[in-house]
DNA sequence: GAGCCATGTGAAGAAACCTCACAGAAGGCT
DNA sequence: AGCCTTCTGTGAGGTTTCTTCACATGGCTC
């Protein structure tokens, strides 16, 4: 503190977005820059600290360990400057305030956001993203987007919509796949990836599928979120059990494999709206989500078995 | 998260060093710039953020409350990046580490440390800041600075070199001094401000007075470091009781008056080496310590009643 | 192997930043 | 009172840094 030695901090910011999206064009989408000037600022930081803090083909690019590392505190510290930034005054119209999961936000709603802006110019919408518990009053939350199980209590403080079925299933990096055919043995001999907020992906993906009890793990690492143990599991570290919907894209890209394919996941991603009835603004979101949710493809393998079992 | 939207980073962390020195004079100095930088950094940022952040004539420059809050929530955010930070080989020799109480490093040993290595030009110090206890050998420490009370157990485990008088008295803005002569009655009367590391000092500067026990706060407010409590004070949101090294500059300065003057605190600033034996560049330190401890003014108030009294 | 996708990179332009010098304001000192 | 010191605000100008644009590169898919 004395004299702080910190590294350039723009270059840490464009990092931090990239260690979330896992790719630099989405890193520059979020930063508003070209993936060019994300691209040097991460040279530039990597230079700093003397640090690789990417590896792989520059099309499947991944952090190292001490990347992910680096990722992962900075994550929560420029949380905490945003917290305690001052808001200027908001101007225009009040926003309608979603409340959605982190990694959900990321990989599915904000990339079709702009949708819902063309459908609806003039209502604006700001993502609040929370993974806990909510009060439409408190937080001033017009509606929120959460997972809900099938065996949770039904409650009468809210109305829930579902809008998306639960697919999940082991995704790994395609090295960690590549020698030969997936087997639950294989599966089982590689470190297991947990996140903090949902330790028990891998038992409820067993009692999904059916299969008997799992072995313990041969190892597990956890993280405080979601998209960090994607990029994990892409960095080839572990194995993590991932809902389809946060997977999807990274499956499409090919920096993640699921070889044994997603299971109905007994559960639906649902909006929450208030039970005295929400706004116009926000029944249109919800008629918007399920419109969309409708129009999200199902994992292949687990189409016609979830569809079928439920 | 989805998008960040965060102010600009190099003017937070420019306001967050004016806020632990209170002086844009020394944040500069810090941050290796002229002053006329960190003054354009920081009405940038209450531009940005439409909020004052400073207040005061330009002479004796404040926080705002709302600069208070920020400034407070930048640290740590700051601190949790630079410990995330890999740090680059170390080169050269391996140097002396020291590890001091955060505000003394600030407000005491790093102004006087440049007299060190004048004289020293060929050992290296580092300045860890840290609070609590410590392990020579884990922490790779060679020295340690802290507060050993006279009460306190001796312990065979280190050697403790006493190198300055620790006095502590009630202090306040210029301001709230103004109204006459400041009276146990009125000090009362103003809300008390407490740091988290060491919430006894009011008991503590009672018990050292002499005085009856103290009446209750009309109101408490806590700080996680000893120099925003002291920021606070000048800012004028109450009395803080802090050691005479820690706000002697600031009093110097005028940032600061301490009405009732300061008492000798039972306790002594040591020098804590370990106990088979220290490195000959720990030694030079501690004596170098002893001697700048005695070389340091004490308060024109306390000095015959401490001197006297021990 | 043609096409695609994401990142690396050279050069030039844009933007941000810093410095220097001086001005202004407050307080202390004689 | 008047001078002096200390600290911050600010205009102008130079320097560094960052960005963009365009293209190259390497790996992958079909």
């Amino acid at each position: 503190m004395a004299r702080r030695n910190l590294p350039p901090l723009n270059a840490l910011r464009a990092f931090e977005a990239f260690g979330r999206h896992g790719r630099m064009t989405l890193a520059a989408d979020e930063l508003c820059v070209t993936h060019g000037a994300v691209s040097r600022q991460i040279r530039q930081l990597e230079e700093h600290l003397g640090v690789a803090l990417t590896e792989g083909p520059r099309t499947r690019l991944r952090m190292t360990e001490a990347g992910l590392k680096l990722a992962q505190a900075l994550s929560p510290a420029f949380d905490q400057i945003e917290a305690a930034t001052p808001r200027p005054v908001e101007a225009g119209p009040k926003p309608l305030v979603v409340s959605c999961l982190p990694t959900f936000a990321m990989k599915w709603l904000i990339p079709r956001l702009p949708r819902f802006q063309a459908a609806h110019p003039d209502i604006p919408v700001r993502v609040a993203e929370s993974n806990g518990p909510f009060d439409f009053r408190e937080d001033q939350i017009d509606l929120a987007i959460r997972m809900r199980w099938l065996g949770d209590p039904v409650t009468y403080d809210s109305i829930t919509t579902p809008f998306m079925d639960h697919f999940h299933g082991p995704v790994v990096s395609p090295e960690l796949a590549a020698s030969g055919p997936m087997t639950m043995e294989r599966l089982c001999a590689m470190p297991r990836l947990l996140t903090r907020t949902y330790p028990q992906s891998w038992s409820d993906w067993i009692r999904d599928t059916g299969a008997e009890a799992l072995p313990p793990a041969v190892r597990e690492q956890e993280f405080d979120h979601f998209f960090y143990m994607l990029e994990a599991a892409a960095a080839g570290l572990g194995v993590a059990v991932a809902p389809w919907a946060f997977a999807q894209r990274d499956l499409a890209s090919g920096r993640l494999v699921a070889p044994l394919g997603f299971a109905f996941g007994s559960a639906r991603i649902v909006a929450v709206t208030p039970p005295e009835g929400c706004t116009p603004e926000a029944a249109l979101f919800r008629d918007w989500l399920v419109a969309e949710g409708a129009s999200t493809p199902v994992p292949p393998e687990a189409a016609c078995q979830s569809r079928a079992g439920r």
